[in-house]
DNA sequence: ATAATATATGTGCAGAATGTCGATAACGGC
DNA sequence: GCCGTTATCGACATTCTGCACATATATTAT
């Protein structure tokens, strides 16, 4: 969300999108569930999930794998074979597959809330109540200076 | 989300609940474009977006609105009239208006990831990639001692 | 040879966002 | 005076995120 006086001028394309917080991980996690990866690969595999490649920043991957390594929600083992330096391989745990179910439970319960919430803007708004255009034209003027 | 070992014991009723950063501020707008209030009764109508009671807390509400009257966004006056102590009432200002329909748009688009990423997971399911019940068993079990 | 590039994994820090706890204060009823 | 309700706000701690940078290996280009 834009900060300081002007709010339009911070909202940088992809940046500062209205996101759900922490939803790397699910995406981590069913990217595992698809089979084990490394992080560099799910980092392009990102991309599905709507991660624009601008936005996706490497260390916030690794840090979310190893975060959920340390919780026993994933494995890892070196791979060395092939070309390139070593990648470190995730592999789901069981323990992993029933917090993806959590993760999947509590994102069909927010999806609600947004339609919720979405619904009722529409709502509101069909009854007629925007703000009269002769202010919203004041408006426009002052942002855009 | 669960921390620590054993994430299942945090998962206590209503929180940590996915939840869509800074959602309380297209809350309160959209609130407040229905009319001024403030904040005091803004906590109680909150719960229309399924916030629920016991995981609001008042400060969060006044520090929101008082970050929005920062940005201009909205503005307050002080209403001494009727009973008990005196109550900053907030309106939505045109700015504030637009930051309202700035938050719809990034939530339609938040509502339409989160579409693909649960139809993403849906779809996989679908074809049968579930755990073996047996590991399934041994980590319910793991998990309720 | 060596320089540049692509692959691959991280650490450290600052600032933003969120959670928790409690302070303050006015008013009404007892 | 004391207590409960209404109402607003500050302070502190923790968590989350993005940015900048550090490291290392293998391949390709010069």
């Amino acid at each position: 969300m834009p900060r300081g006086r002007g709010w339009r001028r911070r909202c940088r394309a992809g940046a500062w999108v209205q996101r759900i917080s922490r939803f790397m991980e699910p995406c981590l996690l069913l990217l595992l569930h698809r089979g084990g990866s490394h992080g560099y690969d799910l980092l392009e595999r990102l991309k599905e999930f709507g991660f624009a490649e601008e936005t996706v920043d490497s260390s916030v991957v690794y840090r979310s794998l190893r975060d959920l390594e340390s919780r026993a929600l994933v494995t890892s083992t070196w791979d060395t074979e092939g070309g390139g330096p070593a990648r470190r391989v995730y592999q789901l745990t069981p323990e992993g597959d029933q917090y993806l179910g959590w993760w999947i439970g509590g994102l069909r319960e927010t999806r609600s809330v947004l339609d919720r919430f979405l619904q009722a803007y529409e709502e509101h708004m069909k009854l007629g109540n925007h703000v009269p255009d002769e202010r919203m034209a004041e408006v426009d003027h002052r942002i855009s200076s």
